[in-house]
DNA sequence: GATGAATGAGTTTTCATTCAT
DNA sequence: CATGAATGAAAACTCATTCAT
């Protein structure tokens, strides 16, 4: 009756790359179809006949790992999630100890938008879905979104502690101002008309000089 | 068959207070709930019956007005469209002749804001949902916005002209990591826990301090 | 939202003739289609493709009346519990006053056998169906079903008290294995192959000398 | 591809107490399950799944031992009509021969409660299922049924012969009077609400009564 | 013997749309 | 102008059944 595949490593570096058997490579190429349609068309316009299609599945396949299109989609969205905070905290632990708080908000900036833009669909998917949910679902994801907020918030409060962000800025609204500039870009960037490399350079120099004192 | 009232100024003023027949008061509250509606479930999940709900009327009586949903939300968006830029326009046409580039754009700012944020649920919805617009709709919908960026372009062009802006940047990327930081305001901003004005004020410093050179 | 025709006479005599706008005669013909179906293949087996074909409508239509599946048959059951109560409570309201109990008796096993074999499918439906209903459905028409045993009970009691009942009889035990014998008859009865008075008449002597002192 | 275990003697007193490989009581376990489930939901209503739960195996198990879940309602049903006409047949026998005929009636009420409520699921899942079954699958039970009812027929013709029976009384429509009276107690006996015993007695005294000259 | 994985054929349900009034 | 009534197309979901292992 439950889901089965018990073990499934949701996000984890294996997972990714396909590895464990049949049935977890089927489950994760269903949700990794479930985080492309979402970012195609948004939580009420990702059909089931769509995700199938994307992962190579018969539809009602679907059912035979999540019970309802909602808990599949509720995963893809928690794996997304998950994944961006993962890469986060990976990128900001090979920071070298010491280095000035805004470096180290350069190296966040850098994280986020190599997640968000070429990482994966599932980050992008989380990001731009959360605000579509039903109000249920999006506050079971709320704890998840705190924390990553709160990863963001340490970086700017010790900013403001060393004296680097600018005297009359809005802590908050900061970064919610500097997560938008940082989130949008999933809109409108396209690999064919700008390199990455320009998208992350000119984040990491608008949001320094913007912050800084 | 066709839609009847074809010299409804939309986006005017007049059209806003309410002014006009009874049928062109009901179709201004069609195309407002519409807006309503795409801000509430995105373009997939705003359904007609939501539609009719909020503009409290029978949901058939829609097709009166408009021919199709998709054609009622084309106009809703593209309402919101005009109206943003006609916004943005009247608040640069009050700025005195010689002021420099950089205040120029804060009042642009401070013009997206406030049309996003209280002048409209159009704008909002219009920003918003035009990602997830059908390829045709959204191409129809091009020039209107390649209007409105070209506005926001040219007052960075102003800007790189007259040497304000850091020399490093690349004007595109920055333009649209601005909108972002601009535009995601409306998934965070609650009205309860912050004014407007801090979200405003906070915005322009980082913009400007942001780009200047 | 709500289901529409607020003044519909569920059960009444009126209603059953066909009586009333279209709407309310639409409503009706799918209510009878799903007595008729509950009747052909039982609760689960019963499909609104089925309702729909006898009641000449296309499935959806039924949506227009009735939220979902289940709320449907729940009418229907409903419905076919209160005839049987009218057709009975109008039968033993002709009796005149002073009837021995016995023969009350009589005009009771000929009304409950007429309503279930000639008057309404609902009758034979709600009888035959409620066991299978869903353990929630089946308790809301507990009541309904509760006063109808009433009825019976309370004639028997009156056999009892004047005595016409033999004393080593247990009453609801008995009370329910004449109406075993009496639903039971839908099961087999044929018009072809026998007579409904015979039915009818073999039924009265059974339960009278059954039950006499 | 076809069923393997052939030679399994279905409703034989060695297979109810579950002698037998493995298979054949896994097989054994199947039918059971089948026969609860036919209780509880009727032919639409009893899916695989369920049966499959009530076994204790996989619902694919069950096509090891049936080809298809029509063959293994029918194998159900089957089975329950001919353990109730075992018992019948081993309760009369023990019948002394002379024994008058209403006495015979009144074993054989005992012997048609006792099977129905207490020995076997089947017999109850049996005679509730077999008029919901689809036409052929009825027919193919056609025989068994007849076979049965040849027995009641034969008891009710030997009271008529000896003069018992009422006179006025229509033997067929009386035996199906009676059957319904016994087979309905399945929808309402509850070994909480009343022994066995007093729905025994007070069926064979309803019943000898309601026949009697 | 038995199961995990999957599918095809259907089922209920939703929803934009139509149309007579 | 507007609505009550209805429908066609498509959506989510269920379930018997298959099959490789």
């Amino acid at each position: 009756m439950a889901a089965p595949t018990p073990g499934r490593a949701a996000g984890t570096s294996e997972a990714r790359h396909g590895a464990g058997t049949k049935s977890e490579r089927t489950r994760e190429r269903i949700v990794d179809a479930t985080a492309r349609a979402l970012n195609a068309r948004g939580y009420a316009g990702a059909r089931l006949s769509d995700i199938a299609e994307i992962a190579e599945v018969q539809a009602p396949a679907i059912y035979y790992y999540f019970s309802s299109r909602d808990e599949l989609i509720e995963e893809a969205v928690s794996v997304g999630l998950a994944r961006t905070m993962e890469l986060m905290s990976e990128a900001l632990a090979q920071v070298p100890d010491g280095t000035p708080p805004m470096n180290r908000i350069r190296v966040a900036v850098a994280a986020h938008l190599n997640t968000l833009l070429t990482h994966s669909d599932h980050a992008a998917a989380a990001i731009r879905t959360v605000p579509q949910l039903p109000k249920e679902m999006r506050e079971r994801q709320f704890d998840a979104q705190r924390a990553y907020l709160a990863i963001w918030r340490a970086l700017l409060d010790d900013a403001r502690t060393s004296g680097d962000l600018a005297q009359d800025i809005d802590v908050r609204a900061a970064l919610m101002v500097v997560l938008g500039a940082l989130n949008w870009t999933v809109e409108w960037w396209d690999p064919e008309r700008g390199s990455l490399e320009t998208v992350i350079t000119t984040a990491q120099t608008l949001i320094e000089h913007g912050l800084a004192a």
